[in-house]
DNA sequence: CTTTGACAACCGAGCGCTCGGTCAGTAGCG
DNA sequence: CGCTACTGACCGAGCGCTCGGTTGTCAAAG
């Protein structure tokens, strides 16, 4: 039942799978249109036209990377989600969910946020399709949190849903497993900025902790 | 003295400028890879070869644009910080200085953020340098609202400065210059966000202004 | 007022190269 | 034998860029 069948030599991953993290980290890296066939089939160790036995073509790559990506990231938020019931603790569970799927595949939401425009036609269509399906999942959760007044309705959901995914979707960028600041960290961080605010309240003394 | 020599009939913004602005837009909307001289000089109204008079390579426009994009960031912030004593108030017009600018050469700093990976060698190390002393503008003003003990302390400068920017930057993707919000109001909501949080406090009615 | 020449701005043809993609064929396994 | 996984030789298109030449403008010379 395990690995082995036509040439394949290589590590257990089916190749079909190792193309898709590849491409993802390639196209984070470099860029789409600056990735070349030529690159990804060397760094999979396969000739260039084999490429084609997996993936019908280079922009077909690309839209499925997308698609995993938006899957994760909506899968990621909604078990998050799943048995919270106070709106503010919604909204806690929903960032926790969003940076956490962020953060285990870099590679994949990078290049799904990046690179979605050098998507055309049906593909592009589909892919928008989905973000704007999760976007809207984000959008009901921040609006009942408004709803219930523990979120500021100075602006409206439409703003504070903004202020909150650009706090979230930028990190990806500089983001580096290796740094000082674990998930953890990046998710208390962004949790209580977006929530309570960086300003110590007038009255209070250094280190609150 | 006013314009006019060579076969210039247009209009009388410099072909030099204007190709800087067309293609910072073009870069932004289609990626630098993406954007092919031809389509730039027919956008500017002359030939592809005539590009070559005003740039010496497409590598080189991208690295005016990045240039470009930082001098105008950073001289926004040092306007904006001029005259401005207390360190909340700093770092409040920090925000705004940098809101402005983003907002106002959307193209420019757009490309620069995403597209300074294209850029190799001197050319990039020299713009990640601008950019890193740009960056060291913005920590400071963050470490020394903290000393002064009106910005958290909870979290390191490096942690609150990236929470910082990752709320202002990710902004030039998704702002219409034609939506319902102007600068200002995503001033006023960066600015709150960011320094109050989104929560109501705890005892508050709604609508607390 | 005309001539001349230097120069800025631009043109048109085209070159070398790399790219994504094709296709007939083949090796290894069940 | 048939299927999966892969190969290697090969396109045609489109890319960035070059180069010799042309055109319009201004300043000084005659």
């Amino acid at each position: 039942m395990t690995g082995g069948r036509g040439r394949r030599k290589r590590a257990d991953e089916p190749t079909a799978d190792r193309l898709l993290a590849l491409a993802a980290r390639q196209f984070r890296v470099k860029g789409f249109h600056a990735s070349t066939t030529r690159e990804l089939s060397a760094a999979l160790g396969i000739e260039k036209s084999s490429l084609y036995y997996h993936v019908s073509s280079k922009d077909d790559l690309l839209y499925r990377i997308c698609v995993e990506s938006l899957n994760r990231i909506q899968a990621s938020v909604e078990e998050a989600l799943a048995d919270v019931d106070g709106p503010l603790e919604r909204v806690d569970a929903m960032m926790s969910g969003h940076i956490a799927a962020m953060l285990e595949d870099r590679d994949l939401h990078a290049t799904m946020l990046v690179e979605l425009r050098a998507l055309a036609g049906e593909q592009r269509d589909e892919v928008v399709g989905m973000r704007d399906r999760y976007e809207a999942i984000v959008r009901d959760t921040v609006a009942q949190a408004q709803e219930a007044g523990v979120l500021t309705a100075v602006f409206t959901t439409h703003e504070l849903t903004l202020a909150l995914l650009n706090l979230l979707n930028w990190t990806i960028f500089w983001y580096s497993p290796d740094g000082v600041d674990g998930a953890d960290r990046i998710d208390e961080l962004f949790r209580t900025v977006f929530l309570q605010g960086a300003v110590v309240p007038a009255g209070t003394t250094r280190e609150p902790a």
